[in-house]
RNA sequence: GCCGGGAUGGCGGAACUGGUAGACGCACCGGACUCAAAAUCCGGCGAGCUAAUCACUCGUGAGGGUUCGAUUCCCUCUCCCGGCACCA
C-alpha cells in the first residue's frame, strides 16, 4: 500500500471506475424502492463557485448513503441555461449568448466531474435547447386554451435613453444601470399565468408537506397571504361609485379619507385642468417598482377635491391620490382608518386628517391613540348601532347589511398575485405567438414547435435584437396564411426551472413532454438547493406541477416531498478607501491577517506591500467584493475529497458557512490521519484471527462500544438529520480513541479490522475516492461503492456502568457510578452518599427528587 | 417597511425531546522528534478568583419571565443574513 495519500493519484482512478461500470446511470426498475435525489441545477455562469460545491456534495453524501442502503438513486443534472448573464456577457465581449452558454456548460460540467459528484449524465438537460424549451411552448399553449395563461397589462422599468426594458436589479437608485437615466413605469400588454387560481389548493397542500422546513412553510403561507375581508362599494359625490377591499370592516365608522392610485380613473379625472395634480401623479410614475421600494418610499398623497359618501354615516369622505396605493393590486383604492392602521395613522398625522377611534381594548383598557394606531381586535365605539360589537359580530353585521343592499359582499382575498412571464429580452424560450393583422393573436400550432430561437444573435442593450430579426419575425398567420409577425416576448426562466426535474425522469423523448418514467421517480425525495428559492421558484415548481396533473401529464401533487434548504457560504470582505476614487476589494487569499499574543485577530495587512486594509466583516462570496474562493485550485491543491469534507464539516447544511483556509488544511490534516491508520495497519501483516465477541478484554469491548456507538450516531446523522457535520465530528472522534488503542494481539487487530471498515463505509458518502481505495486495501475487492451501509451491533453497545451527574438545586455538584440496571431508589441513595452533594445538602430536609433515567439527578433542598 | 431565519470561547461550530454548556475542528501556547525548520506526534486552552491542574463564582447578543432545572419555552429590544414577484 501507498505510504503517502495522494488524491491527485487516486481520485481520477476511482472516478475512472465509476465511470468504467456506470456506477450512477440509473434505470427504472419496479423490483427496488426508488430514491429521487436532485439539487438545484445551476446556472451556468462561466465556473461553479462554493455555493455549487457545497449544494453537490450534499446532494451527493445523500445519493450515496441512499444507494448503500439499497435504493434505486438517480441524482441527475442540468443546466438553467437561458438568463439575464449571458446577455450582459454578450454586451461586453461581443460573444453570442449562445456560444458564451454552451462554453460554460462545457467547463462547468468538467468542474462537477472532478468533484466526483455521483450524476447520471445521461439524464442532462439544458433549459436554452429547442428540444427542452419547445414542451415550456407547448404547455403554454395548453395553458392559452384552458385560460389559465391569459393577456393584460403590467408595469416594467423603462430605460428611456436605451428604449429598453430593465430588470430590477438594473435599476439602481431610481436610473438605468448603463445609461443613468431616470427610469420609467411604462404599462405594457403581457402574458399571465394564473396561479391565483391554485391559491387555495397551494396554500391548503402546504400541510402535507412534513418533509420541508417549518420556515419554508411559513413564508409561503404569508406569501400567498390569504385573507377574508369585505368588499365595499362606496358612493361618490357627483356619480360613481369607488371600490375597496378591506379585512378590517369593523373599522368602517373610523374612516375618514380615502386613498387611490395615481393611475385610478378618479386620479387622471381630477386631474384634468389641474397642473399640481399632474405633476404629483407624473412624479409617482417615477417609483420604483419593487415592494421593498414602495414599502420604505415616503408616503406622499394629495386631495383630488372629490369626495365619498359614507355608506353607514353618509358623511363626506375625502378621496386623496396617494404614492402608496398600487392600480395592479386589488382595485387601486383603499379606505383609510389612521386610528387603527398605523400607515394611516402616519399619513393622517402628516397632512393633519381626522384620526377617529372606533375600536377600544376589549378588557376596556385605554388606547392610546394619541401616540400610535391601536390595531388589536377589540370593542366596538363610535359606530352608533354597531358599538359594543367584537370584531367577529361587526364583521357578519357589515357583511349582511351590505349584502342585503347590494353595496358589497364578502371575499376571499390573496395577497399573491398571477405570474406574469412576458419578458422583453433575446436569451430565453420564445412564447409562441403569432400577431395577424386581420386575426389577431394566434398559437402557433403544436405541429410548428418549437419555435426556435436563433442562436447567433448578439444584443447590444438597446432593445430586444428579436425585434430586428427578419427571419425571426417573419411568418405566416396560421388561420389566413397571411404574412404575420412573431411575437417576440421570451418567457421568464423561471418558467425553464419550474418544471426540469420531470424531464431528467423523461429524458430524450421527443415526442412528449414527460413519459412512464416519470411516474416510476416523481415525486423527488430529496430536494436541496439555497434558501433564497424558498418563495419563488419552490411555489411556481408546485403550481406547474398543478397544472400538468389537471392536464393528466402527472398523478403527482407536490413535486418535492422532502426539501433542504442550505445556507449561503461566506467569506470576509477586506478593503481599502482611497481619498479619491472607488473602494478597492482585495482577495482574502492575498491578505494576511495580523494575530496578538493570545492569537485573536487585530487587524489585517495586503501580503503584496505590508500596509493594513481595513475589514467589512463577513458577506457571501461574490464578485463585487472580490471574496470568492475558486474551488478549482481547491481541488488541485488538495483533492475533492478534502474540499468535500471541509464543506461538511465546517457547519449544518442550513446554516451559513464561513470560509477558512486553515479549516480546510485541517480536513486535509483528517484525510492524512486517516490514510496514514490504514496504512499502519494494513502494514502490520494479514489478520490472524476473526473477531470473537465473546474473547474480547475489556478495553477491547471499549474500542467496539465507542466504534459502535458512532456508526449509530453517524447513521442517524446522515440519514435523518442530515448533520453532516456532527457525523464527521463523531468519525474524527472515533479515530482519535482508534489511535490511542495499541494492540497487537489477534483479537485486537480483528477488532480495528472492523472499526476501520465502518469508518471507511461510513466516511465513503463524504470522501468517496480515498475510501474506494481505503477499502481495497482492507481486503476487499469488490468496489466500496457497491457495498450496504453497516448494520450496529446492539451487544457491542452494552454497558455495566452508567455514571449520573447529581445536582443540588439545579447547581451540579457530583458524579456517581451506578450499575446500569439501577432503578430511582438505588441512584438517589448513591446520591445522597455523595460527599459533594453531602456538603450542599447539608442536613436540610429534602423537598423534592427529579431522576432523568441513566443521566441526571437533582436534589432540592 | 413587511415576511422568514440567526447571534454560544480568539474563530467555525456541539449540546438531537427543558437535564453535565463548549464535542469535533481551527488558531494559539508548551513539549517530543530534528543541526535547524517544515511535516508529524503528545499535552494545555471560556472568564474571574487562587500558590494550585482543588474548590468556588460568573458565563450561550441585551433586559425581563416560566421552571427543581433554560443555549433550548414565553415577552420586549439590538444587530446581522435571506426574500419581497424582471438576478438566478
Amino acid at each position: 500500500m501507498q505510504e503517502r495519500y495522494e488524491p491527485s493519484v487516486l481520485e481520477p482512478q476511482a472516478q475512472a471506475y465509476w465511470d468504467g461500470n456506470g456506477s450512477f446511470a440509473v434505470a427504472e426498475d419496479p423490483s427496488r424502492p426508488k430514491y429521487y435525489c436532485l439539487c438545484m441545477f445551476p446556472y451556468p455562469s462561466g465556473r461553479l463557485h462554493m455555493g455549487h460545491v457545497r449544494n453537490y456534495t450534499i446532494g451527493d453524501v445523500i445519493t450515496r448513503y441512499m444507494r448503500m442502503q439499497g435504493y434505486n438513486v438517480l441524482q441527475p443534472m442540468g443546466w438553467d441555461a437561458f438568463g439575464l448573464p449571458a446577455e450582459n456577457a454578450a454586451m461586453a465581449n461581443g460573444v453570442p449568448p449562445a456560444k458564451w452558454t454552451y462554453d460554460n456548460i462545457a467547463y462547468m460540467k468538467r468542474q462537477l466531474q472532478s468533484l466526483g459528484f455521483g450524476i447520471d449524465w445521461s439524464r442532462e438537460v439544458a433549459t436554452c435547447r429547442p428540444d427542452y424549451y419547445r414542451w415550456n411552448q407547448w404547455l403554454f399553449l395548453r395553458m392559452l386554451e384552458k385560460g389559465i395563461a391569459y393577456r393584460k397589462t403590467g408595469t416594467v422599468n423603462w430605460d428611456p435613453v436605451d428604449q429598453t426594458v430593465l430588470a430590477n436589479e438594473q435599476v439602481i437608485d431610481g436610473r438605468g444601470w448603463r445609461t443613468g437615466a431616470l427610469v420609467e413605469k411604462r404599462e405594457i400588454p403581457m402574458y399571465y399565468l394564473g396561479i391565483t387560481k391554485y391559491a387555495d389548493d397551494l396554500l391548503g397542500a402546504l400541510n402535507d408537506l412534513p418533509g420541508w422546513p417549518e420556515r419554508v412553510r411559513l413564508m409561503q403561507e404569508n406569501w400567498i397571504g390569504r385573507s377574508e375581508g369585505l368588499e365595499i362599494e362606496f358612493d361618490v359625490e357627483g356619480g360613481g361609485t369607488l371600490g375597496i377591499y378591506t379585512t378590517r370592516p369593523d373599522t368602517l365608522l373610523g374612516v375618514t379619507y380615502m386613498a387611490v392610485a395615481a393611475e385610478h380613473p378618479l386620479a387622471q379625472r381630477a386631474a384634468q385642468g389641474n397642473p399640481d395634480l399632474q405633476q404629483f401623479i407624473a412624479e409617482c410614475q417615477r417609483n420604483g417598482v419593487t415592494e421593498a421600494a414602495l414599502e420604505t418610499m415616503e408616503k406622499r398623497g394629495m386631495p383630488l377635491g372629490i369626495h365619498a359618501i359614507h355608506p353607514i354615516s353618509g358623511e363626506r369622505i375625502p378621496v386623496w391620490v396617494a404614492n402608496f396605493v398600487l392600480m395592479g393590486y386589488g382595485t387601486g383604492a383603499v379606505m383609510a382608518v389612521p386610528a387603527h392602521d398605523q400607515r394611516d395613522y402616519e399619513f393622517a398625522r402628516r397632512y393633519g386628517l381626522r384620526i377617529h377611534q372606533v375600536v377600544q381594548p376589549a378588557d376596556g383598557s385605554l388606547a392610546r391613540i394619541d401616540e400610535e394606531a391601536y390595531l388589536e381586535h377589540g370593542t366596538l365605539i363610535n359606530s352608533g348601532q354597531f358599538d359594543g360589537l367584537d370584531f367577529d359580530e361587526a364583521f357578519d353585521a357589515f357583511a349582511k347589511l351590505f349584502e342585503a343592499q347590494g353595496r358589497g359582499k364578502r371575499r376571499v382575498n390573496f395577497r399573491l398575485r398571477d405570474w406574469g412571464i412576458s419578458r422583453q429580452r433575446y436569451w430565453g424560450c420564445p412564447i409562441p405567438l403569432i400577431h395577424c393583422s386581420e386575426c389577431g393573436v394566434q398559437p402557433v400550432p403544436d405541429d410548428q414547435l418549437p419555435v426556435v430561437l436563433p442562436e447567433e444573435l448578439v444584443p447590444d442593450g438597446s432593445g430586444n435584437p428579436l425585434g430586428k430579426n427578419a427571419k425571426f419575425l417573419e411568418c405566416q398567420c396560421p388561420k389566413c396564411g397571411q404574412p404575420a409577425r412573431r411575437e417576440t416576448d421570451t418567457m421568464d426562466t423561471f418558467v425553464d426551472s419550474s418544471w426540469y426535474y420531470f424531464r431528467y425522469a423523461s429524458a430524450n423523448n421527443d415526442r412528449a413532454m414527460v413519459d412512464a418514467r416519470a411516474q416510476y421517480w416523481m415525486p423527488v425525495d430529496q430536494y436541496i438547493g439555497g434558501i433564497e428559492h424558498a418563495i419563488l421558484h419552490l411555489l411556481y415548481s408546485r403550481f406547474w406541477t398543478r397544472v400538468m396533473r389537471d392536464l393528466g401529464l402527472t398523478q403527482v401533487e407536490e413535486p418535492f416531498a422532502n426539501l433542504l434548504t442550505q445556507g449561503m457560504v461566506l467569506n470576509e470582505i477586506y478593503f481599502r478607501k482611497p481619498a479619491e476614487g472607488r473602494i478597492v476589494y482585495y482577495n482574502p487569499a492575498d491578505v494576511d491577517v495580523v494575530l496578538d499574543d493570545k492569537g485573536a485577530p487585530v487587524g489585517a495587512v495586503l501580503r503584496a506591500d505590508g500596509q493594513p486594509v481595513e475589514t467589512a466583516g463577513i458577506g457571501t462570496m461574490s464578485k463585487s467584493k472580490n471574496n470568492g474562493v475558486d474551488p478549482q485550485s481547491l481541488v488541485e491543491t488538495y483533492g475533492a475529497d478534502t474540499a468535500r469534507l471541509f464543506m461538511m464539516f465546517a457547519a449544518p447544511p442550513e446554516q451559513s458557512l464561513e470560509w477558512s483556509d486553515e479549516g480546510v488544511e485541517g480536513a486535509f490534516r483528517f484525510m492524512k490521519r486517516l490514510w496514514r491508520a490504514v496504512h499502519q495497519h494494513v502494514q502490520a501483516g494479514p489478520l490472524e484471527a476473526v473477531l470473537d465477541k465473546t474473547a474480547l478484554s475489556p478495553v477491547q469491548r471499549d474500542i467496539r462500544r465507542q466504534v459502535h456507538e458512532a456508526l449509530r450516531k453517524i447513521t442517524h446523522d446522515i440519514g435523518t438529520r442530515r448533520t453532516f457535520n456532527t457525523a464527521i465530528a463523531a468519525v474524527m472522534e472515533l479515530m482519535n480513541a482508534l489511535a490511542k488503542f495499541d494492540d497487537r494481539s489477534a483479537q485486537g487487530r480483528a477488532v480495528l479490522q472492523e472499526a476501520l471498515e465502518i469508518v471507511v463505509l461510513g466516511l465513503s458518502p463524504v470522501v468517496p475516492h480515498a475510501c474506494h481505495a481505503l477499502w481495497h486495501e482492507l481486503g476487499h475487492a469488490g468496489a466500496v461503492i457497491d457495498e450496504r451501509w453497516p448494520q450496529v451491533d446492539a451487544d457491542a453497545l452494552m454497558r455495566d456502568a452508567i455514571e449520573v451527574v447529581v445536582q443540588v438545586n439545579g447547581k451540579l455538584r457530583g458524579r456517581v457510578t451506578v450499575p446500569a440496571s439501577a432503578d430511582e431508589a438505588t441512584v438517589r441513595e448513591a446520591a445522597l452518599a455523595d460527599a459533594g452533594v453531602l456538603r450542599y445538602v447539608d442536613g436540610k430536609p429534602i423537598r423534592k427528587f427529579v431522576y432523568v433515567r441513566g443521566k441526571l439527578a437533582n436534589v432540592v433542598v
